[in-house]
RNA sequence: GGGGGUGUAGCUCAGCUGGUUAGAGCGCCUGCCUGUCACGCAGGAGGCCGAGGGUUCGAGUCCCUUCACUCCCGCCA
């Protein structure tokens, strides 16, 4: 007999006898007749007990939800007034003849598809939060992305290669998770915060064209968005530019979209410079459904007598930028009030901003708590500046280059949000000419990108300033997430060494943690580039999910535990000792 | 490392300015019920109020410490 799932059955399966298996979602008992909803991956199918079979309903009775049965029955049409058109399967009921408890289950603590579960609780039970439509629907998209994304690759003859999980710690970039060797002592293996390394020498070994879903792990702490283990589709090819991994990639997510999001139109992939973006949003991921965009004045505040202003205007490394809010003037003060405290947190000190009620009369239609400050003709460039219209809110942010950014990016998310300013859709944007380095906290030169990005021109390595050499790197940019990014990449030893020695790696660390890539950039390096993305984060935002956490299987929570096996734990000393390991004595 | 939020029954939550015996809905158990699908009706069980300490005649409620979960900053080449 075949074997059904629950939503297979239909009216085309009428009087038919069938044989189906599931979890007993819900039983109701009415005492001379049961109901039983019987429910697998794909929905729900209603199964009836009559009482004629004594035994069979007997055993009927005893069943509780979450039991694992199998039913042997005929597909009945139901009766008049009893169709449930809530469900698919509501036109049919299935008549039992025979039932298997196959096991039972405890209560269960959770209920499945309760959407109101608190997330340690679905953590915890991973495996009932697992039979839930959402669960089940994510994770079955997950499965068919990366199936749409192997099949593409390999019609396009790129080589799956598996990369060691057990490799060597690198001096930067995120901390390392280490495993200690067992047959070397004192000696441990890192885990790959990316295969970065080991494609490029599979570039130099001639596999010119190479992917991989590949499981990175980096030791910092967690967000909604980020996990310390994350799947990467990470991507090289040989004899490559800028030009053809762009378009390799936007054909990709056509093919996305077409297969696995069923999005029939075409995908808009837009460009733009990493200084055009910083300039305009204050950031390097930019929404494209946000209207709002910001707008440097310091040219016309810099007469202006008001020490917020007058302090950054004569300072290289600030910025005064305008950000006008059309219909801003909603906002209560209460909500601005909050606004200002949420800046906060980005290091600013504070929000001053104009209400436009009439922009005809400056006297008595703009109101401001900085408006003493200000005369009628800055105020009025101002009002130019930003194409002001009646309704609108202009708010000011002056301080360093790096707060004004972090803080307004952070604001014109939060209103765009607010106000409801998105537009709809799917906006793709790539981001380009990234600077090589930029300064670290400690005003270091650091690689934005990697230390192994390309510069533009090697040339500028020796003439420019330091912060002023332009890369090869390249992000994607979708609905303001990060979702991708890659580089041309350095081929020649001599270059690679340059740019170790400007991030001040000295010639003995270089040999130590890099030699051997040295080396091999010396036997016949091709030119190459390639690009990596986060699997996670991809189905995350394709879905709408709120948290990386839904769309992982086994995911840790923020202090990096995970509740099902109560990982990470303590082990044995006769396990340390075999590793020479010590534990350190808490002082405390 | 820092800031915010949460923690009370199996689950989701209420519990005011400290005051008798800590509640609700759902779930669970028992009984009744032949057309339900949020089944219904009747009855019942279930709590170390996250943990530890303190203040008080008295603490779920106030104070301190700590743990867990979560959002964010730092961090994430």
């Amino acid at each position: 007999m075949k074997k059904y799932h629950c939503q297979e059955i239909t009216e085309n399966l009428l009087n038919k006898e069938i044989r189906l298996s599931g979890w007993v979602s819900k039983r109701r008992d009415h005492g001379g007749i049961i109901f039983v909803d019987l429910r697998d991956y794909t929905g729900i199918v209603q199964l009836v007990f009559n009482p004629e079979d004594k035994e069979l309903f007997l055993k009927a009775e005893s069943i509780r939800s979450e039991f694992v049965i199998e039913v042997k029955g005929i597909v009945s049409d139901r009766l008049e007034g009893t169709i449930n058109n809530d469900l698919i399967t509501g036109k049919i009921e299935i008549i039992v003849s025979s039932l298997r408890i196959l096991n039972k289950a405890e209560t269960p603590p959770l209920k499945i598809n309760d959407d109101n579960v608190n997330e340690d609780q679905r953590l915890q039970y991973r495996y009932l939060d697992m039979r839930s439509d959402k669960m089940q629907k994510t994770m079955r998209f997950r499965s068919k992305l990366i199936q749409v994304i192997r099949n593409f690759f390999y019609s396009k003859e790129f080589v799956d290669v598996e990369t060691p999980i057990l490799t060597k710690t690198t001096p930067e970039g995120a901390r390392d998770y280490l495993v200690p060797s067992r047959v070397h002592p004192k000696e441990f293996f890192a885990l790959p915060q990316s295969p970065q390394l080991f494609k490029q020498t599979l570039m130099i070994g001639g596999m010119d064209k190479y992917f991989q879903i590949a499981k990175c792990f980096r030791d910092e702490d967690l967000r909604s968005d980020r996990q310390p283990e994350f799947t990467q589709l990470d991507v090289e090819l040989s004899f490559t530019d800028e030009e053809e991994i762009i378009q390799l990639i936007e054909e990709l997510f056509a093919l996305i979209f077409k297969d696995v999001m069923n999005h029939s139109d075409n995908l808009n992939f837009q460009r733009m410079s990493f200084t055009d973006a910083l300039k305009n949003y204050g950031c390097d991921k930019p929404d494209l459904r946000n209207p709002l965009i910001l707008k440097d004045i310091k040219k016309l505040v810099k007469e202006v007598d008001f020490k917020v202003f007058s302090d950054h205007v004569d300072n290289t490394n600030s910025r005064i930028v305008a950000l006008k809010v059309p219909g801003g003037t909603s906002l209560s003060r209460k909500d601005i009030d909050n606004l200002t405290e949420s800046v906060k947190q980005f290091g600013s000190k504070g929000l001053a901003y104009f209400k436009c009620e009439d922009i005809s009369d400056i006297e008595n239609g703009i109101t401001s708590p900085i408006k003493k400050f200000l005369n009628t003709t800055v105020i009025k460039s101002i009002l130019d500046e930003v194409t002001a219209s009646n309704g609108d809110l202009i708010f000011f942010s002056a301080d360093s280059m790096d707060i004004v950014n972090s803080s307004m990016s952070a604001l014109i998310k939060e209103l765009g949000a607010r106000l409801n300013l998105l537009s709809e859709g799917w906006k793709f944007l790539w981001i380009l000419d990234y600077p090589l380095f930029e300064k670290d906290g400690e005003g270091k030169p650091t690689s934005i990108h990697h230390p192994f990005t390309s510069p533009m021109d090697t040339s500028d390595l020796k003439e420019k300033n330091i912060y002023d050499i332009p890369s090869r790197a390249y992000d994607l940019i979708l609905n303001g997430n990060e979702i991708g990014g890659g580089s041309i990449r350095i081929h020649s030893k001599e270059v690679q060494m340059k740019i170790f020695e400007l991030l001040n790696i000295s010639a003995e660390e270089m040999n130590k943690k890099f030699g051997f890539f040295l080396d091999a950039l010396s036997f016949g390096c091709p030119p190459h580039g390639g690009i990596a993305f986060g699997v996670d984060r991809l189905v995350m935002l394709l879905l709408g999910l709120d948290s990386i956490r839904d769309t992982i299987a086994f995911p840790k929570t923020q202090s990096s535990s995970c509740l099902l096996t109560d990982a990470p734990s303590s082990v044995d000393e006769k396990q340390l000792s075999e590793l020479s390991i010590n534990i350190i004595k808490s002082v405390k």
